[in-house]
DNA sequence: GTCTATACGCCGATAGAC
DNA sequence: GTCTATCGGCGTATAGAC
C-alpha cells in the first residue's frame, strides 16, 4: 500500500559518481524547509536561490514544483503510515499509542506545509488531487483502526460504537492537521518549543480520554510527558 | 470590541448616486468566493475579470489584495462574535447552543479561505497579521466562555476543569476552522450538501458531549437535525 | 551532473484619459 | 466612477555550454 514508485529516477544507466551528496535531496529539504515557513508563496526560483544553486539545475531533477510536491507527499504517506498502521492483529498498548502520538506529531509537524496548503498546492494537477485525497482516507484509517482498538481492550466511562469511533478519527485527523499551523501562529514563540509540543499533545490525547480506561489514560499522559522531557534535553 | 472602522470608504462628501448596487461590494463578494475555491492562487486580476470589470476599477476602490482580505476578515469577525459572544450574564439553554454552532458554522463556511490561507494572505501585512491574531484569540475565548457557561449549568458524566474547558475549546477552534477545507476535498460532493453539513456539525458537538448532561445533550443534537431539515427544505 | 542564459507570460500596481 | 495603457517583477520552462 505504499505510494514509493520512483527508487532514484535520476540514474542515468551507470550508477552518478556520487559527486557531493546529490543535489536532488537537498532540493527536496529546502523545499520543505521554505514551504513550511511561507507556504504557497514560494516557488522554483526562490528554493533554488535558497540553496545557491541555479534554475536550471532545479529543473534537471524535478520537472516542477509540483513534482516535488509529489515526492514530499509521499514521503509524507509512507512516513505516517509507518508510526500509524498497525499490522494485523496487534494490539494497542500503552507505549505503542505514545508513539503514534509522539511520531504522529512529529511527522505532521515536519510536512505542516502539506495540508496548511493543499488546495493551492494541489489544484491542477490530478496526480497530486488523488494522492492527497488517497492519503487523507489512508489516515483516517489508520486512526479510525486505533480508536477502534483502544476502545476494545481498554473502555472508558463513555462508550464508543464504531461510528462514534470514525467519528473520532475524523475529528482527530482534521485536529492533527490543524494543528501545527495553528500552535505556529498563536504560540508567542514561532519556533516548535517544547512546550507547544507538549501542549498539542494534550489537546490531542484529550478528546480520547472520555472513551479510554482512565488509567490506560493516565498512564498515556506520563508516556506523553516522558518523551517531551526527552525533547527537552535534546534541545537545551 | 467589534474591528468595524470604515462605515464605506468610498462616499466622497456628497452621497453617491445609487449608479448600480457599488461595484464595491461586488468586488468583496466576488473575492470571497474566488478565494474559496482556489485559494492564494487568485488574485486582483481575476477578481476584476470576473466581474467583468477592469482592473484600474479594482484598485479604485481597494488598494490592493490584502485591503480586501483586511475587510473580509473584519466581517468574519464581527459575523462571528454576533453569534458566539455571550452577553454578560447570560445562561447558554440549547436554543442558543444551536444557534451557536449552526450560526458558526455557517460563517466559518462562508469564509473558508481566511483560515485556510491564512499564512500566505497575511504574511507581509502587519495589520493583517494582528488582526487575524486577534481573531483567532477572541475566537477561542468566546468558545471558551460557552463551554465554561454549558458545562456548569449542565454538566455531564464526565467533569470538566477550567483548563480541560480552555483546552475544549481550543481544540474545537481548530476543528471548526479546519472543517470546512476537510470537509470539501473529503467528501465526494464538491458543493455544501446538507449532510455534509449535518456530519460536520455532529463531529463538532460530539466533542463536547461526554462533559455535558446526557438529556441536554440529545436536545442539541436535536435542534441540529432540525436546522439541518430546514436547510433540505431550502436547497430542495 | 551541474550550470548560464534567455524567453515567455501572468500578476500587481500606477498614471492618466474619459 | 470607470476605463486603457503600461511598467516592473517574478515564476515557469527550455536550450545548450561546461
Amino acid at each position: 500500500m505504499s505510494l514509493s514508485k520512483k527508487p532514484e529516477p535520476a540514474a542515468p544507466t551507470v550508477r552518478p559518481r556520487n559527486k557531493r551528496a546529490g543535489n536532488r535531496e537537498r532540493i527536496v529539504e529546502a523545499a520543505i524547509e521554505l514551504l513550511n515557513a511561507r507556504g504557497n508563496l514560494i516557488g522554483t526560483t526562490q528554493v533554488a536561490a535558497h540553496l545557491g544553486i541555479s534554475h536550471g539545475n532545479l529543473y534537471y531533477h524535478f520537472s516542477n514544483l509540483q513534482a516535488i510536491v509529489l515526492e514530499i507527499l509521499t514521503r509524507l504517506h509512507d512516513e505516517l503510515g509507518q508510526t500509524l498502521a498497525l499490522r494485523p492483529g496487534e494490539i494497542v498498548d500503552v507505549d505503542r499509542l505514545v508513539g503514534c502520538y509522539s511520531n504522529g506529531a512529529r511527522v505532521l509537524w515536519r510536512y505542516r506545509f502539506m495540508v496548511s496548503s493543499a488546495l493551492e498546492l494541489t489544484t491542477g494537477n490530478a496526480e497530486l488531487e488523488h494522492n492527497y485525497r488517497q492519503f487523507t482516507i489512508a489516515g483516517i484509517d489508520w486512526v479510525y483502526r486505533i480508536i477502534c482498538n483502544v476502545v476494545k481492550h481498554h473502555p472508558g466511562p463513555m462508550s464508543a460504537s464504531p461510528r462514534d469511533c470514525r467519528n473520532l478519527a475524523e475529528n482527530m485527523w482534521v485536529l492533527w492537521n490543524g494543528w501545527p499551523r495553528h500552535a505556529e501562529h498563536y504560540r508567542e514563540d514561532a519556533s516548535v518549543s517544547p512546550a507547544a509540543i507538549a501542549h498539542g499533545l494534550e489537546l490531542i490525547a484529550m478528546t480520547l480520554a472520555p472513551y479510554v480506561e482512565p488509567d490506560f489514560h493516565s498512564r498515556v499522559r506520563r508516556g506523553l510527558s516522558r518523551f517531551v522531557d526527552s525533547l527537552k534535553r535534546q534541545s537545551a
